[in-house]
DNA sequence: CTGAAAGCGCTTACAG
DNA sequence: CTGAAAGCGCTTACAG
């Protein structure tokens, strides 16, 4: 910028106007100044620029997920960079990996980068103190948890509606036997899906088999072989699964298709996957809207930063059993 | 930081000292200043602090890609993540879906926060004039592309190989009526995998009917329904498909599913699909391996950065045909 | 319409 | 071992 100056034969605050776009510039210097920039090539430092402007607009904020190359994930971060992006702000992003301590460690990278605002899909309950401490005075936005110690807003899935109506649809169905997979209950989506599972179970006054009941955090090739066994490892078997995340869903639809009793088993997944229409039988689910729940993350999150000041807000998307076969199986 | 200072009654370089973990600060003012630290939840500023380093490790690289949300970046998005974090780097991100004017935007985002480097999967051929220019001095890695104009190390997929691969394939099991579905040819990895298959065509003297060639960009859903006309407009129809991209393959999967032809039409996509082993017929594919494209980009980069200054250099990942058996049928 | 000064939050280069 | 000064690249607040 100084060498845009010389060059030009202004002063800063000349090619500051410039750059900004402020009015009250002769033609003339304007002129100069453009041609100065472009012969530089000079690009203006945004950190530089930020490090004095305080009433700015936000110019960047947060993301901390668990995993990118999980769709789920990948498709919130979408639906954030499409919401940002109407208001010129960049979504820094990361994956935790359901590590608190990396996830305390991507908040400290974000807020060191003085973020305007932060979107947590925490690990387990929520930020963990040290994590708590970082933040500070910087807005959050909570997605698809509600974290005890936190007084923000939220924006998640039913997660108990949806776990009771699958497992409700499975008995209507005329199942009791019903084994259930999922991600460990001290995540809180997690949590309220066994929750919801049970409180179904227990409403049509089943019995849940504690053997059929297996949570923990794994790849896909890492539920089949888990799924398998448990289906394999006693004489009954369930007759019926609730698979509680996209990634043991189709560790499950693998797992019935290698033992070829896709046919005989029933099965409903939390979260949509890909190709479940394809698939025969039709992977039957209760979808969640990934790229809405972005979107509304992100509208929560520039309302704050907007200024708005009233009470922590909870939005709780709902939705509705795609049915496309293997959830209507009967025993 | 002042604040800092000021309680901990030291000079601001001992907090800079105590911050930085330099060695040379009397335990007592360590101690001092830490304490202030906690009690004022005070974070040092990465920008400011990043403004007056020169020689400091890199601390962010951009990536700027076609879609987050399309599992192919996601996947090379984790790679980078995972590769870069070893060197305490974040990598900036942002989704151009193809357009060269966003990608354009996206890019001088990044320069404008003075990321270290970049890497990139271009809407077209390359950066376009503009990016060029805003580019300027900062090192780039291309990925799964070859940009005329740019002198940059470059990692992809070998696109020529691997169609040709596809094709010959379907030839070898008796295919002549070979459709093509697939990105514009404009895109740099696209028109390889065009070429790729014309190629096998023509090596196997096979005659390509330009009606069953299909070029462009859109969603699956309506690429099922692309390729469901073109596969019902005439008398004829091919006896089998070669489709050069997921999305393209899921909506190729979809129509011949929907159609009740899948065992009758071979297909082989490029890039593999989620759920691809357990559809009936099994989905054939060339797969990529996304992760290790991210990490290769990643490495390639971060060897610039530390300053090597050797020519550029092309790193091109072959894979094989994985048989699932719709790649497998015979006319 | 234009600019000189002070400042953002940090660091480097130097002096003690 | 510690600190005062100058600087990074920009902006704000003011004066002319």
């Amino acid at each position: 910028m100084h060498d845009v100056a010389q060059i030009a034969g202004v002063s800063l605050k000349t090619v500051s106007r410039v750059i900004n776009g402020e009015s009250g510039v002769s033609d003339d210097l304007a002129a100069r100044v453009s041609a100065a920039v472009d012969q530089l090539r000079y690009r203006p430092d945004e950190r530089a620029r930020n490090l004095r402007q305080f009433d700015a607009p936000p110019t960047s904020i947060g993301f901390a997920l668990v995993d990118v190359a999980n769709p789920f994930f990948s498709a919130i971060l979408r639906g954030l960079e499409e919401a940002a992006r109407e208001r010129n702000c960049l979504v820094l992003s990361g994956s935790s990996d359901g590590d608190p301590a990396r996830q305390d460690q991507l908040i400290e990278t974000f807020i060191s980068r003085r973020v305007a605002g932060l979107i947590v899909v925490p690990s387990s309950g929520g930020l963990g103190p040290i994590a708590a401490e970082i933040v500070h005075g910087t807005p959050v936005v909570f997605l698809d948890c509600e974290p005890a110690q936190h007084d923000s807003d939220i924006v998640r899935t039913d997660h108990f509606g949806g776990a009771f109506a699958m497992t409700q649809h499975l008995i209507a169905h005329g199942h009791g036997d019903i084994a259930f997979f999922g991600d460990d209950a001290s995540v809180f989506s997690a949590g309220l899906r066994i929750d919801g599972f049970r409180a179904a179970m227990a409403a049509a006054r089943r019995r849940v088999d504690e053997r059929w009941v297996l949570t923990g955090r794994h790849t896909p090739a890492e539920w089949q072989a888990l799924i398998t066994e448990r289906l394999t490892s006693s004489r009954r078997r369930p007759t019926a699964l609730v698979t509680a995340q996209n990634f043991v869903t189709m560790g499950a639809v693998r797992a019935l298709h290698a033992m070829g009793i896709e046919q005989r088993v029933a099965h409903i997944g939390f979260d949509d996957i890909e190709m479940s229409d394809v698939v025969r039988p039709g992977v039957s689910v209760y979808p969640q809207d990934p790229t809405r729940l972005g979107q509304v993350a992100c509208e929560l999150l520039f309302r704050r930063l907007d200024g708005w000041a009233g009470p922590p807000e909870r939005t709780i998307l709902t939705s509705t059993i795609v049915e496309r076969g293997s959830g209507e199986i009967r025993p």
